[in-house]
DNA sequence: CTTCCTGTACCGTCTGGACGGTCTTGTCAA
DNA sequence: TTGACAAGACCGTCCAGACGGTACAGGAAG
């Protein structure tokens, strides 16, 4: 299953999260994502058979980097605890001006069951933080907190200045510790 | 402008609110949504001319709803402050199993300008709540934590509990007093 | 020879929307 | 009271375009 021509499937994947960006989540059709990706709608469709196995793809991508990026940071402040190192990372996520993954909304627009994947996932990572964190009521609203900053930011929305976005994060990893 | 039929455009808004959140986001068709309002594509075309329109007309009941019920809840409790209100009101909004607004992908889908009226209505709401409420961190925390409520709601994503949620509303409340 | 692609031609389906016709309702004159 | 008439509300049909997907012939590289 690994290892077709290098590079292609990643060139394919970044060109639809590219074109989801810049032409509209609506307007992600097989022919935009080939020609951004230099790529003819044969090869295209070579490597993504079809539609949903590209939206698939880019879902288990973006996991698959949230994952890594959580360890990566994990490792790096090993005596913070788990809900302060994910604060900051959301935290390091949103300060983008990109929405980085509007492409869900292209997602969801095809099937809302390709959503499933990164609702499990965000089970198992509140789980995590229930069992490693002592104070419930901490966690939550830090949790949500962080949950309405990548809402946000993933609707392109900016009521929040730098400074308000920056005092929130700070609160938020004082009530965490 | 006003008054045609007396309640086809509420009937046509209903049904294309419940078409989106049964058939899927990237469903939500004119010929579906006229035969589910028992109107004809004609009729619907004649109330909106077109699918902009529509979208249009989703988002501004969507806004004005929302800011009768935020006015209610405010004459009712006259004592309690506006950011405890906001949270009371939200929180009841999330209660419901139903994502009740999941009509928005529709419209983000078709074109992303489409929630520049919410997203002015929300930076509107948080200035007022910043003018009223003393402390902004506190605002800051429940605003967000609420905005990820919202976002769960939105999204269909059940990581929370009932107890769980009860806790966290109760917290914000404690919070924003 | 196989893998990975390119390029083109094509098909079936769906969708927005334009259009002309139809039924209903209100108005007003005789 | 009645009939004429216009405007409003709605129906059904049709169409051009876009889209996802298939099929196939080739070509370059290892």
């Amino acid at each position: 299953m690994r290892a077709q021509r290098p590079n292609s499937r990643e060139k394919i994947l970044a060109a639809a999260a590219d074109v989801a960006r810049e032409s509209g989540p609506g307007s992600l059709s097989l022919d935009a994502v080939a020609s951004r990706a230099g790529v003819s709608k044969g090869g295209l469709l070579y490597n993504f058979p079809t539609k949903a196995k590209l939206m698939q793809g880019l879902v288990e991508g973006y996991l698959r980097e949230f994952e890594h990026a959580l360890e990566a940071a994990r490792t790096n402040d090993k005596d913070e605890n788990l809900l302060a190192v994910y604060i900051r990372l959301s935290a390091n996520d949103c300060e983008e001006k990109q929405p980085s993954a509007s492409w869900i909304f292209s997602a969801i627009a095809e099937d809302p069951d390709f959503m499933m994947p990164i609702k499990t996932f965000k089970r198992q990572l509140f789980e995590r933080l229930k069992g490693e964190t002592p104070d419930l009521k901490s966690l939550l609203i830090c949790y949500l907190a962080i949950e309405g900053l990548r809402s946000m930011n993933l609707f392109d929305s900016d009521v929040l200045s730098k400074d308000e976005r920056e005092l929130l994060v700070s609160s938020l990893l004082e009530i965490a510790k």
